[in-house]
Parts: C-alpha cells; structure tokens; sequence
DNA sequence: TCAAAACGTTAACTAAAGATAAGAAATGAA
DNA sequence: TTCATTTCTTATCTTTAGTTAACGTTTTGA
C-alpha cells in the first residue's frame, strides 16, 4: 500500500471529526508519520510516556494489562479507529497500559509535540481544536456506554450485548481476549457460553 | 449566595479548561442559565435528551441507573465538577441515566443550543472549541483510569483505592450508592468491609 | 413528634466466578 | 510434516458475590 492510498484512506477516517481544506491539509500531513508494527510489536507499554496517536490504516491493536503476570486484555482497536493511551498523551506521564500489534499493522500517527505546533499555528489552531474536541467526545461516549455496561450488566448480559453488536471483536479476537474485555476469566466466558448452548 | 458569587466559582472552576478576557466573558455569561435543584430532584432522566450541561456550585448529584426496579449508582459529581449526560447531550439521542441532586444544589448551565451558538460566533468560537476539548478529555482521563480499575482490580482492591483517593465520596455518600459505584451490592461490600476489619 | 422510610449489618442459601490442572483441538513455525 | 505453542473446554475445588430476609439504628418529613 502506498502512502498516498493511506492518506486518503486517513483522510476519508477524519471526516467525522474534522474536514480539512487543500492548504490546512497540505500543513497537516507534515506533522505525520507512518509506521508499520510487526505482529506482537507494542505501540505502549506501561511506565513509559505514550507521546502520540496512531490511526489503524490496516490491522489491529490490543489493550492489555499485566497484573500479578498475568495478561489481562482492556480494548481492542481495528482499522479507521485511533489508538493511543490518551491519559498518557494528554497529562504526558507515564500510561499504565500495553498497546500491541495484534496482527502487521500500519499506522499513521502524529506526536504530542505535533499537536503543540499545530495548536500553535494559525493555519491550524482553530481546527486542531475541534479535532481535538471532536475525537475526545467520541471516546466518551465509548466510555459511558461501556462503563454502563459494567454497572448494570452481569458478565453473561456483556457478552449477550457483543453477540448483537461486536461482530468484529467476535470475529477476529480469541475468546480469551473477549473474556477479559468483558471482565472475566476465560474460563468463565467458556461456561457461560456452554450455559447458553445448553439453555437456549 | 449571589449570582455574581456563582459566577465567580464558575470563572475560577472553568479556569483548567479554559480562560476567558472579558469581552468574551460577557458573551459567555450571557448564554448562561442559573438553576437550583431541590434535594431528590432530576437534572436528567433516560429516555430524554439531556439538552445541557451543569456546572455545580453547591451540592452534589448522583448518577444512576433503575434495572429491574432496582436503583443501581454509577457515579457522583460534586461542587467545581461538571455533569451531563454527556453522550446524550453531545448526540441529542435520548440517555440512559438518571441524575439527581443529592442535596439542595445549585447549577450554572448551558445548553447544547448555546453551544452551538457560541461556537458559530467569531469572537467565541475558538476559546468555545477549546473548552470543549479540554474539558472532553479531562473526562476521558477519568473513564480511563475507572474503566481500567474495573478490569484490573477485584471489589475489594477497588475499594482499597477508594479508601486513599476517594475522601469526598466516602464522606459524603451512604454505602449502598458506593457499593454500587464500585460494581457490588451493598450486602457484599458490607462484607468486604467485615473482612478488612477482621484480617488487618 | 412520631411513624415511615432509609441505612447498615448479619445470616442462610444459591449462583457464579476465580484458580488450577489436564487434555483435546487448532494454529503456527522450523 | 512435525513439534511446540496457543486456544478452548472441562473438571474440581475454593472463594466471592448475589438474593432475600430479618433486625436494630438512624434519618426524614408530614
């Protein structure tokens, strides 16, 4: 794939957020970078500052955790979505979380200092700005949903949920994966899944 | 308290988000309303769009959920801290929270309208962009760290942490709405509480 | 002020999840 | 292919959480 079909394929992923003009566009992709992770690679690991934000052009990314050596899977990131560990990225201190490359993936991503200059240059400031406003209310609203998930719902009523509408986590993430992001063992997920077969 | 009291603790709140000069601050101000919720009283319930956001400036709301008859707490908000059904709010669909004050609570609020009005004006737009950003993301930081202490920690790490950070909540907010904050019943953190004695 | 409602704890019981281990099936790499 | 790794299921056992109900205390508001 060339650098060109993945600017247009990041451009076309932008339109929900921000709608860039020829000469902002041309300022724009100055201040970015494409990268490729093999397979297994980390975009973020804990203690380390995650200083930029990456957009899945092709692949996937894992959020995990390692509590008492144990692997424990957050979120999942797929093509045309933005990756980053953004508490990182915005307070600049240390993330708390591993981010890894769940298959090769390319990715086009622009640093903290980027968006510094960019905030800082007329051309851009205002929509920098809503971009920036615009991709932090969306993962909001990912969020709210999602914490409401772990407040009102039992772990069989999360994965019920995903059955409807995470065809995409289902389809290309191992169960053991999906238990976790659903707050579970994965030996849990597989008696409940048993207890589905089973009862319906 | 006066109204120009209030909007000096809004001023001074608002001041990590964004930082008006005073032309814009009469502007701003102008879009303003000032309500006062009685104790109990709803600042948004589902099923509604919740069309602004609060301000508090006295008081503290609760957030929470009816499943199965069964009220459920997903969250607190108190004085200098915003609240909103945020999703509903930034997509105008219909939300699926209550909020209610918990005491008699004063608000500053500003509705969607408002905002959109603000940000249509030339003198407003960019500081209005900005604050949404900020404010947006300081959010995110937020879901960050609760979502991540949800699938990471157990019940009872989760209300270990609450002990260092959460002064506020725990002082101020009966058990059986914490115990739902953290994801339990209050019969169980009744118990984990009695084990905590027991053991240490 | 006084009855009702709300709150926190405890008990008894049930249901579900965690931990661990073992084994089968699928996957992947040399 | 073959061998190792990963993945998923199942079983056993332990721990924890959910449910319901009871009880005493505190708070509330009519």
């Amino acid at each position: 794939m060339e650098t060109s079909e993945a600017l247009n394929i990041f451009r076309k992923g932008l339109e929900k957020f921000v709608v860039f003009n020829e000469a902002e566009w041309i300022v724009f992709t100055q201040h970015l970078s494409f990268i490729s992770l093999k397979k297994k690679k980390y975009f973020a690991v804990p203690e380390q500052v995650c200083e930029k934000v990456g957009f899945i052009v092709s692949g996937s990314m894992r959020y995990f955790h390692i509590i008492d050596g144990q692997d424990i899977t957050n979120y999942f990131s797929f093509e045309n979505e933005f990756v980053s560990s953004y508490k990182s990225y915005l307070t600049l201190q240390p993330g708390i979380t591993y981010i890894q490359a769940l298959e090769d993936t390319r990715l086009i991503t622009f640093t903290r200092d980027d968006m510094e200059q960019m905030l800082q240059n007329p051309l851009l400031a205002f929509k920098m700005e809503h971009f920036g406003r615009t991709i932090a209310e969306y993962y909001l609203c990912c969020y709210e949903d999602r914490m409401a998930s772990f407040i009102t719902q039992t772990p069989e009523e999360r994965y019920l949920s995903l059955l409807e509408t995470g065809r995409e986590i289902l389809q290309r993430m191992p169960q053991h994966y999906i238990a976790n992001f659903l707050g579970i063992t994965p030996v849990s997920l597989s008696r409940i899944r048993r207890r589905l077969m089973v009862h319906r």
